[in-house]
DNA sequence: GATGAATGAGTATTCATTCAT
DNA sequence: TATGAATGAATACTCATTCAT
């Protein structure tokens, strides 16, 4: 019994559909998933509950094209920083970068983040999203690093590192805000870690 | 409306709700909280369910002994290796035996992790006990670092960051597996971060 | 949280609510209002649990239109007599019509009327309706005897206690039963009491 | 299988059987008895749930327990009235006496009057023990009316009613409190009423 | 007699999904 | 396409009653 779904050509379909995936979005950052039903889903987004089934095989799927929208947004910007790279390479101004663009990246996607992030332990679908933007970002940083001739050894693992540590940062800066750190601090010795990291 | 709650003083019953809470830690790490029923939690502890509104308020109230349970299972560990430190301190040593104990940690209680950690997003409660949890390990390990008569400057900053990069790194280890990474290269180079982070 | 509720607009909806009401009706009429659950009123209704709870917020609020159907069910018939009086008015013969037709209400509808009449201890807004309705009767029967020319002293509190001493006869009649009681020669001394009561 | 249930003959336990309904007499005043559970009645008798159900068959039994003290209390105070009447009869004061007598003592059981009452609907015997209580009363008083020397044709129909309509008056003062109301002037009436049907 | 831990049937309510129109 | 009425399985929690101690 393969499913319909209904893939949308129309003009107006597409709009439709990317409504309700927008209201997806914003309910599932403010309530989370399980705490949003396809109701309201429906009516934030203008549609019947019925024209929901119609583009969606289920909830689960607006999740996934949810978390879609979510990797693009904070997927794309990083990378084109890098993008904008030529060498010689200032490795200190480019870390700065880095991690005043993923503060301000998290600060915008934060509440979604965390709705979609706390799904990856249930949902292996969620989950291999998330590694494969992994993936995509270290490779795509590997490459532009490779372009602004600089190949150290371990390159992807570093590279892998530095990704998770300056998200962790962020993450740090912007939620838990434990009152006996100094986060100005603790943001130099992140770019000293980094800097030693890639240290050839 | 003053709540009953069997505070339980018979030894019998305190290993009855014991097994009440041990049920809910293994069936929340299986299935995770929302996928697991109080009728699943009786039948598993072998209690009926009115036993369970026994002991407990509600469902919720056992995440929060199951949560009680887990951190001291991470916790004291850790700990532990520090109370044992004695000057003068041998850093490269340390880091890696807490890295070793923190995947084996992270193994034993990988899922159990997960499923609450999930849980902060939505429940304020959860996410403070966590909170507190990095909290108490980075104010514990401080003091050991002072009793092995090292202080670094920034040290609560530098110790904070040290747990998080460690925790990321069994993380990565044991769920990520991305089959591009060399997770050995990967564990030297989380080594050279630490060190570099605090050499003084 | 807006609560939804559907307030039926299509024909077919309307009848649908109807039946639900009614079915309420006669099963908190036949087993009271606790004895009654959700799953039963849904099966007699012809309907599911889930449409019930599409027209009505919760049982309570099913009892609530039960309420206004009973009310409206003994209210309006008594009034309407009143609306056909005209002067001069014949007390002894209205009197008696007002009896009888108590009466014959009370049968009919004597079983949802204890049903209901027994929630007024615990429910605020049940006795409400039920003081409204006396108040309401008292006034339009005030009403209708101004129009027929017919004004005594303390004109509500006597119209009020008729009221009170028919509907106490009606339901003695009809539950109470004492077999040492003859109930005619009991309706004698009422209809002799209320003459009593209204002479100028 | 015939039921155990200690019959108490230790004077301990008696005073333990009397604090339990003692109990059940208050909770089921203030909360009803459907909203009242066992627990609390143990709890506030100071006696463990077993006990109860080793005095009473089950919660029902309590509640006819309840309404026993209460026809006690209501019933002895009115029939001592009528104990100390002698001829010649003074009818207005008598009744004066009454009223009062019956608005008192209606102030201190107004609560578990209603809440006894609104269950005569569903319970039968609770029904008959309301049933024999108007029989004893009306029993009683005609029987004291004799000795006073009065005895009109109908007297227990008239008997009855006069019970029933001071009742009335009564429970509508406490509880009802309509507004557009004037008590003093409806008592008069009420005293008129009676005077009329009581006339020889 | 006395305890209170233990039972488990019972109930209101929600919500993803379907389907007649 | 589009609607939203309709479905009914699923679930947290309560409480009268029992029973081992």
């Amino acid at each position: 019994m393969d499913k319909k779904i209904r893939e949308p050509k129309q003009l107006r379909s597409v709009e439709k559909k990317n409504r309700i995936v927008q209201a997806g979005y914003e309910l599932f950052a403010e309530k989370g998933y399980i705490n949003t039903n396809t109701a309201e889903i429906a009516k934030k987004a203008g549609v019947s509950v019925g024209l929901v089934y119609g583009y969606f095989n289920d909830k689960r799927d607006i999740l996934l094209d949810v978390l879609d929208i979510y990797i693009n947004n904070v997927f794309a910007p990083i990378l084109d920083m890098f993008g904008q790279i030529s060498p010689p390479l200032d490795f200190e101004k480019t870390i700065n970068n880095i991690v005043d663009k993923t503060i301000e990246l998290h600060k915008n996607n934060a509440l979604i983040h965390e709705a979609l992030h706390s799904m990856t332990y249930m949902d292996e679908e969620i989950n291999n999203k998330f590694l494969l933007l992994e993936d995509n970002m270290t490779e795509k940083i590997v490459e532009a690093l490779k372009k602004a001739e600089y190949s150290p050894s371990d390159v992807k693992e570093k590279v892998h590192l530095a990704i998770e540590t300056i998200q962790s940062y962020a993450h740090e800066c912007i939620y838990d805000n434990h009152n006996y750190i100094n986060y100005s601090a603790m943001r130099q010795n992140v770019i000293k870690m980094l800097l030693a990291l890639f240290k050839i």
